[in-house]
DNA sequence: TGTGACATGTAATATGTTACATGATTGA
DNA sequence: TCAATCATGTAACATATTACATGTCACA
């Protein structure tokens, strides 16, 4: 197939801000991301790189600045023209709604008992103030590097952490009225 | 495998709110979701629903009320325990965060020119609207029926929306400002 | 000298999508 | 009668996860 997917776009993405840089980093950058979507797994990384090396959006080079065994991977001048027309309107219905795993689990609260219910606002709520303060971390520390897009990034996260927590705080309401 | 998915629980969720019903009914439920991720195709849905019953979550058991061939599935006491565990504390990492496609992509906004930042922006803006309008009909639509969890998932849905299309504006503005 | 991070990969497996195939029933 | 919807599935394909395998290098 020659269509990307949303993997396949976010490499090219991550090695056009980083690179000229080893698969390994790219990697890196996916396993460090809070979101367990970017599992950042071998299995899915080495072979997407491939791909889209052999599909000539990324550039790669064996590495000769040290001896370690290495290849360093560039954006081809193809690669961010796949990288733009990614970002280019209108977007595909896939590209704009978010997923809330919460959300998915709420919708099927009636089906346990109201104390069951309690519960599961309740530590949810709490997990979710635990992750804001990562979350706050993060922003903190991009805030420290020069690139302004991973800080909107941050803050964006921060804002959909509090957003859902105001409306769990209504989730509890009506479970509380039962 | 014993481990069951996502589309496992939702589906057994989806069984327990509108069982006993057929598997095209289940399917519908999927198929009329605004969201992307849940596509609902038969590829996924039958064989589930196979596999589910199969474990003996989901009793099956044939519909004689009308000629037309089906079955009429239903949760077993074993299926509402899982869905039970399903929402016990703690919830596990991938069940806390949400994925936005749209903040993906913001990631990597710098790596294309001023000028289309500029219009990705204003048309995802643009877009948010739309699905914002879509979301209130299904708020409305939900506030008919009997079922307040459903009603907290639209407004969930629309707050989400909300939020987001507020951090876009924030990112237009940096945007507007190179 | 050995631990942990760097670096790249593969095999088995599970899961999901797309596209196709079949046939019954409802209603215009 | 004809189209749409109901209803269930399958086959080919693409993709991702888990777990394993291999070897280098820095540093304590």
């Amino acid at each position: 197939m020659d269509t990307l997917t949303e993997l396949d776009h976010m490499i090219l993405g991550v090695v056009g801000l980083y690179g000229p840089c080893t698969g390994y980093r790219v990697r890196r950058v996916f396993l460090e991301s809070l979101s367990p979507h970017w599992s950042g797994s071998a299995g899915a990384i080495y072979p997407a790189l491939e791909r889209l090396t052999r599909l000539e959006l990324v550039d790669s080079k064996d590495d000769h600045t040290t001896r370690r065994q290495g290849k360093l991977l560039s954006l081809s001048q193809a690669g961010k023209k796949a990288v733009a027309t990614w970002l280019k309107p209108p977007l595909d219905a896939g590209a704009l709604l978010d997923l809330d795993p919460l959300r998915t689990r709420v919708r099927v609260l009636g089906l346990v008992p109201p104390a069951q219910r309690q519960r599961f606002v309740a530590s949810a709520l709490e997990q979710l103030a635990a992750l804001e303060q990562e979350t706050r971390s993060m922003l903190r520390d991009s805030e420290a590097g020069d690139d302004p897009y991973h800080t909107l990034v941050c803050k964006g996260a921060l804002k959909s952490l509090q957003a859902r927590r105001r409306w769990l705080a209504e989730v509890a309401a009506e479970v509380a009225s039962k």
